[in-house]
DNA sequence: CACAATGGCCGAATATAATTCGATGGAGCG
DNA sequence: CGCTCCATCGAATTATATTCGGCCATTGTG
């Protein structure tokens, strides 16, 4: 984990269809000598993969929301088998597994408030487990690359 | 937006790095029209760019929080000024912009406790404009493709 | 200090893929 | 029924990925 490797996993952050070429044009190494390093990087489970970014109201998905669910009795096999049902949810895009009040935070994509509305009421709250429910709309979701400090 | 985009959309998002032959091969259509049918979904902005996703561990961040933030008075100013504050944070990957209770999520990444902390105490807290501020551990995060409905 | 071993890097050669573009044919329309 | 339009196609071209043998520089060793 050098500096190579660092500046590699920034631009691929940022462009993950960069060329090979380009990467090391742009670092002033070879071609070949780049290929290797984004090799390991991927061997070592350091750059996990790669993935298409979707414009979310493009897919008829216009409004994103923040789910913040509690459940009962916060058991492992009751949080376990929560966290697999929300999985499968196609409004769910991103499911974090918490400490705290909540157990979980659901970051769902859905087509408007109706659709939203019926996520919680009809999908969510149908669930025994299911003890609190707080629903925030997402106004702006800005993601950022990660930078290794070294 | 057919049947062909949404399986593209669904594969690139699976991994952005396939290629174009193999995507053409997969479903059935020649690396032309396949190639046609990615620029296209670039130009109307349906596909915004590809990421590489790295693993946090081993960038020195293995602790992952969500920290949920109120600022006072909610304001314009205010709330556009802390969201550029935020982004500029090394530690922070992501900022959901909310209504409700909280104005702000962040979703972070550090070393360990002591930075999460340091990030809470010597960064956040220190903002004036910051009312409140509670702080979840991430366990786990899960993230999905988007499908699209159609 | 001399020397061998190691590992990262390089560049040329090869294999594979992206990209272009003219041709084709089916769908929709007059 | 014939015309136009446009998505699709495949071959040719261009560009890129990938391999691999050799070359330092660095490190370890007698």
């Amino acid at each position: 984990m050098d500096e190579l490797d660092s500046a590699l996993l920034r631009l691929l952050q940022q462009d993950g269809r960069r060329t090979n070429r380009d990467l090391a044009q742009e670092l002033r190494i070879a071609p070949s000598t780049c290929l290797e390093r984004v090799r390991s990087l991927r061997e070592r489970g350091v750059l996990l993969g790669f993935h298409a970014d979707v414009d979310l109201p493009s897919m008829g998905r216009g409004l994103q929301a923040m789910i913040a669910v509690r459940v009962r009795p916060p058991t492992r096999a009751v949080i376990e088998q929560f966290q697999a049902f929300v999985a499968r949810m196609p409004e769910v895009i991103s499911v974090f597994v918490l400490t705290g009040t909540d157990d979980f935070l659901l970051h769902v994509a859905v087509r408007d408030t109706d659709h939203l509305h019926s996520v919680v009421l009809d999908k969510l709250t149908e669930r025994k487990e299911l003890a609190d429910v707080r629903t925030s709309v997402v106004y702006d979701h800005l993601r950022k690359t990660v930078i290794d400090p070294v």
